[in-house]
DNA sequence: CAGTGGTCTAGACCACATA
DNA sequence: ATGTGGTCTAGACCACTGC
């Protein structure tokens, strides 16, 4: 099993190496030149292939690992993952999410203002009691069926915040050209009853049941910027994630 | 700031050095011996300090970037990350995960017995239409008050399941001594409203909502080895996930 | 400019699985 | 006994940040 994918590596380019390698053969799995259960190459002998060190290569294969597209047995090989289910949709990586979060269509701003922040929006950003934060709360529809209801708290000097480029843009975008450099989330996802207001809002009946997800995300100093409290339909969102040992 | 945390490595220990080293950074940072917002010493530095090499102790602070304790920016340096908040509930591993499920208290079986797959899990677990598949619904209290509605379905060749067995441990410590060695999980968190039964099992009101989890988990060799669909008391339960870019 | 993390190399030894 | 992935070393050069 040779299985040579042929794998174009740009020595030049800013794209790091083994980022090269585990993208083509994340393509390679899920366009079915790799099909489940086959067995790949032995580490060494692919890192020959492609005039790579071993470390690079492993490298490359740790990506494909955390992905979840292959698994790897010490003293057996690495083989590619069985079922082709649900291999699409991953939120395992934060910079995925917040790709989506910009991208997607129409949403409304309902209320934007400053307000003071109350004991448990302190803490989590960190913040001194009784700070002055920018509270955010939008409405987003996808086909012009109403998904989610978005309320955030960002605090003044991350952003300042207006209605207009909302309109036209994810929260996260517009954060990301302020200058904010996104790195890590912390996130809670639970269950509850869609009150008057939100049922109305959502178009849904009072008391179904909606997708609660809390968030607070920080910048690369590993300070908060933004938390936030979402609530998606149940019948239109889920999240997903794949766990790796 | 030279903070010499006094790690004692041990290089006849099984465990890896560069786990040694993230759990000594670890306990210290969760234990406030070196909090928010401190800087570390370089990567170099560190592994001199550690009389260790520099991939090593990179590979020690890459655990701790995964667990989204510290923060690393090119050209400036490494940091503990700001809020202590929410850093003990991490769900980030299947690991972690399988453990909570093994050491929960009180589990009731409700039914236990052979079923004829349809469609939809056959092509979780990767089966052909028809086959015969183990199919468990169990109730799990915590304090003597319900908390989950769990329903599965194994595979007969993974394992012969009995309620006895069940009754006193997690199904996942029951598969595990059975030989399944668990390496990956997709999984889904969603909401519903719970029907007549579930409200009954779960002590809450018909049309309260619950949390949906549905998963799929993979031994090492990548084939699934079981699938389930977990309601949770929606007052009582949440998930926790830490993202990482 | 100096200092940092990001990447990469070319080896080495070990633990484990399989035959 | 053999082959595999898991770990570790001792360097190197680069890109980026901040002064």
């Amino acid at each position: 099993m040779p299985l040579d994918l042929d794998i174009a590596l740009d020595r030049s380019s800013p794209v790091p190496l083994y980022h090269q390698v585990a993208s083509a053969f994340e393509r390679a799995i899920r366009e079915g030149a790799l099909p489940p259960e086959t067995k790949l190459e032995n580490e060494i002998a692919l890192a020959q292939r492609y005039s790579l060190s071993r470390p690079t290569m492993r490298q490359a294969m740790d990506q494909l690992v955390r992905d979840g597209l292959v698994v790897r047995r010490r003293g057996v090989g690495t083989q590619v993952v069985g079922p082709p289910v649900r291999r699409n949709l991953k939120l395992s990586s934060l910079y995925n999410d917040l790709q989506e979060e910009g991208a997607e269509p129409k949403t409304t701003v309902l209320s934007l203002e400053n307000v003071t922040a109350d004991e448990g929006i302190c803490k989590k950003l960190g913040l001194s009691a009784g700070t002055t934060v920018q509270h955010l709360l939008r409405l987003r529809r996808v086909d012009g069926r109403p998904l989610a209801l978005m309320e955030n708290w960002i605090p003044p000097e991350v952003a300042e915040l207006t209605e207009e480029v909302l309109e036209h843009d994810g929260l996260y975008n517009v954060l990301r050209k302020s200058g904010v450099d996104f790195r890590m989330a912390y996130q809670t996802v639970g269950a509850a009853a869609a009150d008057a207001d939100q049922a109305e809002q959502l178009a849904v009946e009072k008391g179904s049941p909606l997708v609660l997800m809390e968030r607070t995300a920080l910048d690369s100093r590993g300070s908060a910027v933004e938390c936030g409290r979402h609530l998606y339909r149940a019948d239109r969102y889920s999240f997903d994630i794949t766990l790796v040992n």
